[in-house]
DNA sequence: TTTAATGTATGACACCCTGTCATATAATGT
DNA sequence: ACATTATATGACAGGGTGTCATACATTAAA
């Protein structure tokens, strides 16, 4: 987390240097981001930046956790609208999100996620996370076979995440939202024909 | 891929730098690999290295695309064994391949696979490439639903990756394959109660 | 055997990056 | 006016990368 230096900065400063640093991860890789590039653009000094962050991923993670609770909000209503069904509700989130991200410019946010994929996934996907406990009461689990919800939820996410990345990556074609929905259509109703499974 | 001069070597020489790079794979993160690091336990110049490889990826992809073989011949073998039983397979994929991580120490192998996961994807993973062809003939896909093998072995196989990476972070705890299986038959009958879905 | 040509090895060099720290400056309270 | 606390700075040490002119070795040809 940031300091509380950097917290206590006039919104202008706080502002800059968090553009900056936005725009360095969108245009280059994960380990290519050079801190030296984001004070640079931002107009700071080397000392005061690590004043603020004590390093790289300490600043990601912090735009991280800025994104993350707009992601909460989004998730919440897009269950709320579907009455709870985890169905729709995942082709959903899937329109959703890659809309967002069309038109805010958010790819980078998507762009460098697989580079960074682990803590990513310790920040939204994985059981234990509170993301699930936030969406939790909204979702319907009464024609569910298993009763451990969180953990399909979490499969569910996962699925979404690589969906979506995809979609960025191959700019938005038809075929990766087939591709997605054909997955969440597997994750609902398995692969066997229905002979052996009744 | 490494250079002719490379491959030229005397193996004495090449698996002495492999080793070397082994070595700094399974004790660093690969952001944290160096190659400065690596010449100087292999006993190489630097201008060498760079005669054999164009950079870090460079070596990483050749040493992963040596594990890749020994992975395609295994996983045949389980495909065979199971008569093409997809649900099988993959129950007894995940047992080999940590029993094999466990018994020989190859878990650098996996280690450092979900911070390279982009490539590891593009490389065994990812529809269009060819694990699948060299397994598809050992699956039995008569009594499934959908006609795009392919597109289910990729499924199947991203979580695979994932439940063996899980594995070998958390000690192999019995949890993490139960969990795995779990994922397995979510993956094979859906999640729905059967009055859903007949 | 001498010469040419090709293959291989080297480490100094230019350049970039990171994290620290002693010091300077600003802001605040008393 | 002074002390104290908060904030800013850039030079510096240490480490890393990729290149290149040069040296050495091996093989082929004359």
């Amino acid at each position: 987390m940031p300091s509380k230096t950097f917290l206590n900065l006039d919104s202008g400063k706080k502002s800059k240097l968090l553009e900056a640093a936005m725009h360095e991860f969108q245009t280059v890789s994960y380990t290519e981001v050079s801190i030296n590039q984001i004070i640079m653009n931002a107009g700071i000094s080397r000392g005061s930046f690590y004043t603020y962050f004590t390093d790289k991923d300490d600043l990601f993670g912090y735009i991280l956790d800025l994104q993350k609770k707009k992601i909460f909000v989004i998730t919440k209503d897009v269950f709320d609208s579907c009455q709870g069904d985890i169905r729709k509700s995942f082709f959903m989130l899937y329109d959703t999100f890659t809309k967002i991200i069309r038109e805010y410019d958010l790819s980078f946010f998507l762009k460098n996620v697989f580079l960074f994929f682990n803590i990513y996934r310790e920040k939204f996907v994985r059981p234990g996370h509170d993301l699930f406990l936030y969406v939790k009461s909204s979702i319907s689990c009464t024609d569910l076979k298993t009763d451990d919800l969180e953990f399909v939820f979490h499969l569910f996410m996962h699925n979404l995440l690589i969906g979506v990345t995809e979609a960025v990556k191959h700019n938005y074609i038809p075929d990766v939202r087939e591709q997605f929905r054909h997955k969440v259509d597997i994750l609902c109703y398995g692969i066997y024909k229905e002979e052996k499974e009744c």
